[in-house]
RNA sequence: GGGAGCUUAGCUCAGUUGGUUUAGAGCAUCUGCCUUACAAGCAGAGGGUCACUAGUUCGAAUCUAGUAGUUCCCACCA
């Protein structure tokens, strides 16, 4: 068979995506075995693929994977978030471009086009999922607003509700006046804006010609003052107590009140109050029993109570109120200011605060727990670092606003009655029968009964996710539950900590009693070279989809992994992408190298292979039992390396050499099967990372039955050591690597084979470990000459003990005496070193004994180094 | 304003409780090779006062304090 000799990924990877789907190979049922959980933090409905969930999913599928090859019953379960406010949005925009207005619509109409566009365009990102290689349990594929689902996030209202935990309340809220909703403070982002600030003056009522100023950055919520403060030690202000000014323009009577909030050096030191638009102002008024003057719509319009620039929108109206303030001889001055402005995350639009009537989930003793759980360890963090964030924010947190002002999403079971009261209830025939109960005097149908208009929150459904995808909330005892819960690992991004680690793990302790998860994997963000965060609008971002045709699935998750441990940022560039092809070619190679021998199944394993085959099992337990520990600690990136090392630099560059056949000579039939074996063993150790090449390898190798699959086999485990023989065997590398060395310098061709004398006693001669050298260095003859043996061309030392390639004429003694030499000025600069700290009373009589002894071996060995190189120069001089 | 982390080779990072040859890896660089698996390759080489300063110690990349730079989180003073 003909093989190209480059690796095609692209049609082996669909193919053997194919192979495992159709024989169900990711699906998981619950058995005998122990269960490794992992629920995908999932993805918006209409989300498309981007880097961060490249890495993100390439690390869930090679943990999942290894886990199905060590004896684990494992299930990766995906779905996708229904993402309100985003996918509200969108749909609110499809609508806009066939000519519908939301406001035209009912909530059913409304609803309707939403599911028939999460329909056709949701779920996108789960197949190209499938792209990458991940192995989720499809046939478990949830969505947040699935029927069963959707019920347990009402039954948890309920329930909270019904604890007292949930509560409505008129509250300042971070307003959206594009997306027409409340967000959370998590939801709100902060970014210094170069802006202005105004200096206008007011009136002091009945003191003609006596004026306070202040200073703000919003002019145009003067509409909307109704006090002054100052700081009550403030002299400047000291006379003006129990007076009122005048607002300008409106021409409103307020108070002047002294308050400690205000800082004196700020500004003037004398600050306007607009209880209805900042939250620090609302808190004043509450104290010091303000009115609150409402002068925005909800879409940030100017309202009726303005009075001035009614209907304008706030930032026009912020430019409009200039020259209406100087008009009026207000206006002081203006100057330039930086200052701090809060975003909505979903729709960048600026945050308005805005005193609203909402629902709010208090988080206190729900809280307690779950900060407990993290810090006495149950719950461990991978870095360790972000405890610290977390302990923070759950000491400080406060109740969580859970209303949004939307349609797409669970809609709020609250049900309001004619007389205003309200009931909670799972339904309405539920909430029927206890408004019944609570007022019979008020001879109630269902039809007067009216749901609450909004939704909540999506992180109110997200925080029950690790539980609701076992139905863990509306049947508790069910098996799934039971076996696959708690998770064994959540992996995900630390900016969602609060939003969603926090809360699922509060969840978890609230109605299951346990943690819903033992280990979270932070990952760090995916950043360009530049070190700037992936962006649309920087266009930095790669397509993963165009990079997987590339380089393939297996090439792209070698790069992802490759740098970036956890929680570190990873910063991506294609040339590591570009390694992992070239990786993937590399195996490719090796396996068209092995396909083209010729095998005599009598003939007579070489001594040379049977060391080589043996060292190179060791090495492959050697470097298991360090990945099993870099997976113990979640450093995937080391563990790849170590495999990539052993792959490239182990087998192929080492045992692979060492085992080649003479040319166009059979190879034995022992030495075969022992290659396949460890080529196959290789295989399996690389299968969570690159599971396609892995997988292609394994079924090329060997005959496989239908069926079959690398996937399920079981992953080899490391045996013990033989530490002698590694150790034997990187001598005997080095003195081949001291040949190459000679060969290079000398430009001899790897074609005219050496002679090599070894200064030593034949007694020493390691027959094996001779026949490696001779055969990965060309080396014809291997001579023990004695310690006194004459050298008469290159040498050098290794582990104290000299060699020499005889090489007549070839040899530059004045070249050869410079290099004893700066050999010998090392050694001996080592050995003065070693002495120094052994001459060290101190040293000796502090120092560990065992400490000590190495330092003795090392000066022995340093002495011993020195004496050789000085003889070798007093022949040569 | 408060807190946390980071600073080791050109780049990205390892370096476990201070001691295992005067610090390791991958990539990049340089040199020589189209050697019959692979030039997406082979062989070899160079490259670091471990940010700076002071201290603790027989001994510091590692511990302590300070300085500088940098990143992130929290707060949101108009």
């Amino acid at each position: 068979m003909e093989l190209a000799t480059k690796y095609d990924p692209t049609v082996v990877e669909d193919k053997w995506y194919k192979y495992w789907t159709d024989h169900r190979m990711f699906h998981s049922e619950p058995d005998n075995r122990p269960a490794y959980t992992i629920v995908i933090p999932p993805p918006n409905v209409t989300g498309v693929l981007h880097m961060g969930h490249m890495l993100n999913n390439t690390i869930q599928d090679v943990l999942i994977r290894r886990a199905r090859m060590t004896g684990f019953n494992a299930v990766w379960v995906p779905g996708t978030d229904h993402a309100s406010i985003a996918t509200e949005a969108k749909v609110v925009n499809m609508l806009k471009e066939k000519g519908i207005d939301k406001k035209d619509l009912t909530r059913d109409e409304f609803l309707k086009y939403a599911w028939e566009w999460k329909e056709k365009h949701g779920g996108i990102i789960l197949k190209q999922l499938r792209k990458l290689g991940a192995s989720c349990d499809w046939d478990r594929t949830k969505f947040t607003m699935d029927a069963d689902l959707s019920e347990a996030v009402i039954d948890i209202f309920v329930d909270l509700y019904n604890k007292g935990k949930i509560y409505r309340g008129v509250r300042m809220v971070n307003w959206d006046p594009k997306a027409l909703t409340a967000v959370s403070d998590e939801e709100v982002v902060y970014k210094e804006l170069q802006s202005k600030l105004y200096y206008v003056r007011y009136q002091i009522e009945g003191e003609p010609g006596e004026y306070i100023t202040i200073a703000t950055t919003r002019p145009e919520t003067i509409l909307g003052d109704t006090a002054i403060c100052m700081h009550p030690d403030d002299e400047r202000y000291a006379k003006y107590k129990g007076k009122r000014a005048i607002v300008p323009l409106v021409n409103r009577s307020i108070p002047l009140i002294y308050d400690e909030y205000v800082e004196r050096e700020f500004g003037t030191g004398a600050l306007k109050i607009t209880p209805a638009h900042d939250i620090n102002d609302y808190n004043l008024g509450i104290k010091h029993h303000l009115e609150t003057i409402n002068i925005f719509n909800d879409n940030g319009t100017l309202s009726e109570s303005a009075q001035f620039l009614v209907g304008m929108d706030r930032f026009e109206a912020r430019k409009a109120i200039i020259p209406l303030l100087e008009e009026a001889g207000s206006m002081v001055k203006i100057e330039d200011y930086v200052n701090k402005v809060g975003f909505s995350e979903r729709t960048n639009e600026v945050i308005e605060p805005k005193l609203s009537l909402q629902w709010f989930c208090k988080m206190g003793e729900l809280a307690k727990p779950a900060l407990d759980a993290v810090m006495n360890n149950d719950i461990k963090f991978y870095p360790d670092k972000f405890k610290n964030t977390y302990a923070h924010w759950m000491e400080n947190v406060k109740d969580w606003c859970i209303s949004r002002q939307l349609w797409w999403g669970h809609r709020i079971p609250a049900f309001y009655l004619p007389n205003h009261e309200f009931v909670v209830a799972h339904n309405v025939d539920e909430a029927f029968n206890i408004a019944q109960q609570k007022y019979p005097e008020l001879n109630l149908t269902k039809e007067d009964l009216k749901q609450d208009e909004d939704v909540m929150d999506t992180w109110f459904s997200s925080w029950l996710w690790p539980l609701s995808v076992f139905d863990g909330i509306r049947n508790p005892e069910n098996p799934e539950i039971k076996y696959y819960y708690p998770t064994s690992a959540l992996i995900t991004a630390p900016d969602i900590i609060f939003f969603w680690v926090a809360r699922m793990i509060m969840a978890g302790l609230e109605w299951r009693g346990t943690i819903p998860f033992k280990d979270v994997y932070f990952t760090g963000t995916v950043r360009d070279k530049l070190h700037r965060k992936m962006s649309k609008s920087l266009g930095n971002s790669p397509d993963p989809i165009m990079l997987m045709e590339k380089y393939g699935a297996d090439g792209v998750r070698f790069g992802m992994l490759l740098s970036s441990p956890a929680g570190n940022d990873l910063l991506f560039d294609e040339s590591l992408c570009e390694q992992g092809r070239n990786f993937s070619n590399k195996m490719w190679n090796a396996f068209r190298l092995v396909m083209g021998w010729d095998v005599d199944a009598n003939g007579e394993q070489p001594i040379h292979t049977k060391v080589a085959v043996e060292w190179m099992n060791q090495r492959i337990n050697e470097v298991l039992a360090d990945a099993e520990e870099d997976f113990k600690r979640y450093r995937l990136s080391e563990a790849l390396m170590a495999l990539y090392k052993l792959v490239w630099d182990d087998f192929c560059s080492c045992f692979l050499e060492v085992v080649k056949p003479p040319y166009q000579k059979p190879m034995d039939g022992k030495t075969y099967n022992d290659i396949l074996d460890i080529f196959e063993k290789l295989t399996k150790v690389l299968h969570p990372f690159m599971p396609f090449i892995t997988e292609e390898l394994w079924h090329a190798l060997r005959e496989r039955q239908e069926g079959e699959s690398l996937m399920l086999c079981e992953m080899p485990k490391p045996e013990n050591v033989n530490r002698e023989l590694l150790d034997r065997f990187a001598v005997t590398r080095n003195v081949i690597e001291q040949i190459r060395r000679v060969r290079s310098e000398k430009n001899i061709a790897n074609k005219n084979a050496l002679k090599l004398h070894v200064h030593a006693d034949a007694a020493m001669a390691n027959a094996e470990m001779d026949a490696v050298i001779a055969k990965l260095a060309n080396v014809e003859l291997v001579e023990y000459v004695g310690e006194q043996g004459e050298v008469n061309g290159a040498s050098f030392i290794e582990q104290n003990v000299k060699y020499s390639i005889p090489l007549e004429g070839l040899i530059n003694a004045e070249e050869e005496i410079k290099k004893l030499q700066a050999d010998l000025k090392y050694a001996e600069g080592f050995l003065q070193g070693v002495l120094k700290k052994l001459s060290n009373e101190r040293f000796v009589n502090n120092a560990p004994q065992n400490v000590v002894d190495i330092e003795r071996k090392k000066q022995a060995d340093a002495e011993e180094k020195i004496r050789i190189i000085k003889e070798q120069l007093s022949k040569l001089q």
